[in-house]
RNA sequence: GGGCCCUUCGUCUAUCGGUUAGGACAUCAGAUUUUCAAUCUGGGAAGAGGGGUUCGACUCCCCUAGGGCCUGCCA
């Protein structure tokens, strides 16, 4: 057993609990990111738990994707994962320490005990109780029973909430909740307490959906002795019409989102700005976020996930990431979607993505941005590339070619002044020859700007593609 | 039904009794322009409603409305 010393005076540990029963929630993600920041920014510890109590639902698989979120999103546990289920003897010790203190109760209620109990109760505006509270259980005829917790009549529950305030519960409204199943198991709101207190968890920071378990919880704790933790309730994120985030909202996995190309250190950005502000702030490092957090400061309304001002922020990122990197993600995004990829594709992209990644919301985007690049020679030009090339342009682009070929400096800035230059020697315009010039060199694909996609491309690329059209279209 | 939580521009937020209610995203207009984007300049946009308390309320209190959560041998 930890030391019972008062939470307030041990260093900060914070935790969070997911239960492995699918995908893991952005929800989930930006708890556990308001835990991390809190752990960081007292230098103290957090950790991870997996409540796999329910074993119907949990699975290994879910597991892993909780394992893989967490550190995708560089949010790594100080510790290793705690299994819930693994400590299911220490609940039931505990709950036999309650037996005891006569602060827990066997009941025999059948279902249909159950469900008139609850009919009764909700009729008379209580909480649910049990005949069995006072009942001898000798008289059970050893039928198969829970254990309840046995619930005050009178008086209240205050919880603390760092972020909601003072939050009062009458005890008369909390009912005599199941801590052991009759198949012997443990149920959530026993093993919570039991695993944060055995954990030296000082700050149960989660979702708003628990505040009301929260009241609960505190009579367990009371009723053990152990000292409470301090709690910290998050609202919950909603969808862009404020309603609870679902499916119909597009994503709401983890996963997705890094499908989708965002990038991990905006996600944290994001969601941190999601329910939580320092000033004017906007665009901030983890280390500022870290000394900048603090739970009392979240906001207490709900708040809804906005795609455009994610999409924002992810382009700020993917500015700042260095190239390498932000190649390797465009190349395991386009593998994903299956397309066929040149074998110097990295070479490629390495030239054209300093060139388009300023225009990227994505990482998906920012592959579509490098598509004109990765096509292979001969192009084959689609008929709207053709139409484009009349005689008079292609008379033009021939000695654009000639032009080109003698330029030597193959930056954006020279080559555009290059094409300046040329354009004014001819006379004409750089609309009369740009988009011909652009369909050639993009076979129709996006391209950046002209001088962009020549510098990316090359000046082989550049005009071979260039003999390539015009020896096509002659 | 009962209990609890929440309510500032379209969205995320600042304000912690005295501000022309600020910023960001989005939006609109203009500039730039070889496509799209980016960029630059400028504009519009908010305290749910009603009562109090106070010299003074977005800020404190009450009521109403709306939204959410809990009310499981789910977590």
């Amino acid at each position: 057993m930890p030391a019972a010393a008062p939470p307030s005076e041990r260093s900060v540990v914070t935790r969070i609990a997911p239960s492995p029963t699918g995908s893991m929630h952005i929800g989930t993600a930006r708890v556990a990111l308001f835990n991390w920041l809190y752990a960081k920014h007292f230098g103290g510890t957090f950790l991870l738990r997996i409540e796999d109590t329910d074993r119907e639902r949990s699975t290994a698989g879910a597991v892993q994707v909780i394992f893989d979120g967490l550190q995708w999103l560089g949010l790594q546990p100080d510790a290793p994962a705690v299994f819930q289920y693994a400590r299911a003897d220490r609940h039931r010790e505990v709950v036999e320490a309650m037996l005891r203190r006569g602060a827990a109760y066997r009941c025999y209620m059948t279902v249909e005990d159950l469900a008139a109990e609850r009919e009764r109760a909700r009729a008379d505006g209580r909480a649910i109780r049990s005949p069995w509270r006072d009942r001898d259980p000798a008289e059970s005829e050893n039928r198969p029973f829970v254990v309840r917790f046995k619930g005050h009549l009178e008086g209240e529950t205050v919880v603390n909430d760092l972020v909601k305030g003072t939050v009062a519960f009458r005890n008369k409204e909390l009912d005599d909740l199941v801590l052991i199943r009759s198949d012997g198991s443990p149920t959530y709101n026993l093993a919570v307490v039991v695993d944060d207190h055995d954990m030296g968890i000082t700050h149960v920071i989660r979702g708003d959906d628990h505040l009301n378990n929260t009241a609960r919880q505190t009579l367990i704790y009371q009723a053990m002795g152990f000292a409470l933790p301090e709690f910290g309730h998050l609202p919950m994120i909603h969808g862009e019409d404020g309603a609870k985030l679902s499916k119909r909202h597009g994503a709401q996995a983890v996963s997705e989102f890094s499908d989708m190309g965002y990038l991990p250190e905006a996600m944290r950005n994001y969601l941190a700005r999601l329910g939580w502000g320092h000033g004017d702030d906007e665009l901030f490092t983890d280390a500022q976020a870290i000394e900048w957090f603090d739970v009392r400061d979240v906001v207490r309304a709900p708040a809804r996930l906005d795609w455009a001002k994610l999409a924002h922020i992810n382009n700020h990122y993917i500015r700042l990431a260095d190239v390498p990197r932000l190649c390797d993600l465009v190349i395991d995004n386009l593998r994903r979607q299956d397309m066929e990829l040149p074998a110097d594709t990295k070479t490629r992209l390495l030239a054209a993505i300093p060139l388009v990644k300023d225009g990227a919301k994505t990482i998906v985007e920012l592959g579509e941005l490098c598509q004109f690049v990765l096509k292979q020679r001969p192009i084959t030009l689609d008929e709207k590339c053709r139409s484009l090339l009349t005689e008079e342009t292609r008379n033009l682009l021939t000695r654009l070619m000639d032009w080109l070929s003698k330029q030597d400096v193959w930056t954006p800035t020279a080559l555009l002044e290059s094409l300046r230059e040329f354009a004014k020697a001819e006379g004409v315009g750089l609309g009369k020859f740009g988009a011909a010039l652009r369909a050639v060199l993009s076979g129709g694909a996006s391209a950046p700007d002209l001088a962009s996609a020549l510098c990316a491309l090359g000046s082989d690329e550049s005009l071979a593609r260039l003999e390539d059209a015009l020896s096509q279209v002659r």
